[in-house]
DNA sequence: CTGAATACTGAATATATTTACACGCATGAA
DNA sequence: TTCATGCGTGTAAATATATTCAGTATTCAG
């Protein structure tokens, strides 16, 4: 299916070398300039057959919206830069947890390290869990998953609020229990009351104030 | 000139992510959208103070007009923190804390995570520093050092023994502070006896019985 | 020869994006 | 207090870009 024309090799390297120069993909006008063509359209008909033969990808409506697909960059590409696991600040009312909006930044983290594998980290506020050495400003390593077992800490999810607490079940009813006498237990009943199990704490990283 | 704001990070972070994930800059209206802004405006204001301050180039009147500049993306990640982290499990009599023998295990922790830089992981064993809300079975994430000051937690070695404590000094006295009422504090005279300053700790990682 | 694909010019239009302007609120320094 | 800075909300242009429509030529397989 790769078939290209001299021509349109010569846009896709055109493009590439866009990319490579100026950091963002080129716009039609750019292609026709670079290319010597004066008119938009003769850019727009190559990309739609240089998408057509799966050389590109083009993210209709949007500015510069030119994709490199076929290998051409180095290796790697998204997976390698994995990024890291994301660090969940607090989370905007009726937000999911994981969206960009609540991400403050990006850490490696050995998955190694964590069972179950870790998939993000969230900061911990408040001292409802200090007994069980989970402190104000922690950073509790979360394994994201519904499914809790009696005992396991849980990142739950009541209507806007998130909270970290200790999971525990009979029937139709889920208590979150604190570890820390000062706070209370939260009673939840299935039947009635909202409650989304955001994933179990798989560790704890601690930064600052030692 | 690089002091970024928490903030200007996480813009700069969400620009890098995008550019990893869609190939191309965002728009103010996407850094706004992601990270929970309801104004374009909140997006350009960052922009601007992230393009003062180098971290970026922006391109006046384009769209998508942004450039990372400082080395950020790239690779870097597992390669650069190479071996990652040693962890130290028990410290045998009479051999220096990093000795080949000492060492478990080595991870991959994001060093951007702690300050100071952080440079082994001890296993703790005991509850002498519970109150502190580190466990028996914590990872202590340490930075190398012989210097202390009061109220640092310290990683000492008191002839073959090696123990973690809170660090005080007063004169020709130190005393080695648990966090545990259940233990006592232990009082070292700088004439007699001898003691060495391994690491002061930055960090606690806890990775199983939660 | 004929239809299909490639390779354009030129023009028009609907959006996407940037960018300026007006304000509000908090914090820390002078 | 007042001033500067960081951090936002909101609105409104100006203009950058994508995209469609109407044509013209050339090449090539059937």
């Amino acid at each position: 299916m790769n078939e290209l024309t001299v021509k349109q090799q010569r846009v896709l390297a055109f493009i590439q070398r866009h990319i490579q120069g100026h950091g963002r993909p080129p716009t039609r006008a750019e292609i026709a300039q670079g290319l010597g063509f004066s008119s938009l359209n003769a850019a727009e008909t190559h990309l739609r057959a240089l998408a057509r033969k799966g050389a590109i990808e083009l993210t209709p409506g949007g500015a510069r919206g030119i994709r490199l697909l076929a290998e051409a960059s180095p290796e790697g590409g998204p997976a390698a830069t994995a990024a890291g696991l994301p660090l969940i600040g607090r989370v905007a009312a009726g937000s999911p947890v994981l969206a960009e909006q609540n991400v403050e930044a990006h850490f490696e983290v050995d998955s190694a390290l964590f069972r179950p594998a870790a998939d993000y980290l969230l900061r911990v506020s408040g001292m409802s869990m200090r007994d069980a050495g989970i402190l104000d400003g922690d950073l509790l390593v979360v394994h994201r998953t519904p499914e809790a077992r009696n005992g396991q800490i849980v990142v739950a999810r009541l209507g806007d609020e998130v909270t970290v607490k200790r999971f525990e079940r009979s029937d139709r009813r889920v208590r979150l229990l604190p570890a820390n006498p000062d706070f209370s237990p939260i009673e939840i009943r299935l039947d009635h009351d909202p409650l989304v199990i955001e994933g179990i704490a798989v560790g704890v990283i601690r930064n600052g104030r030692l």
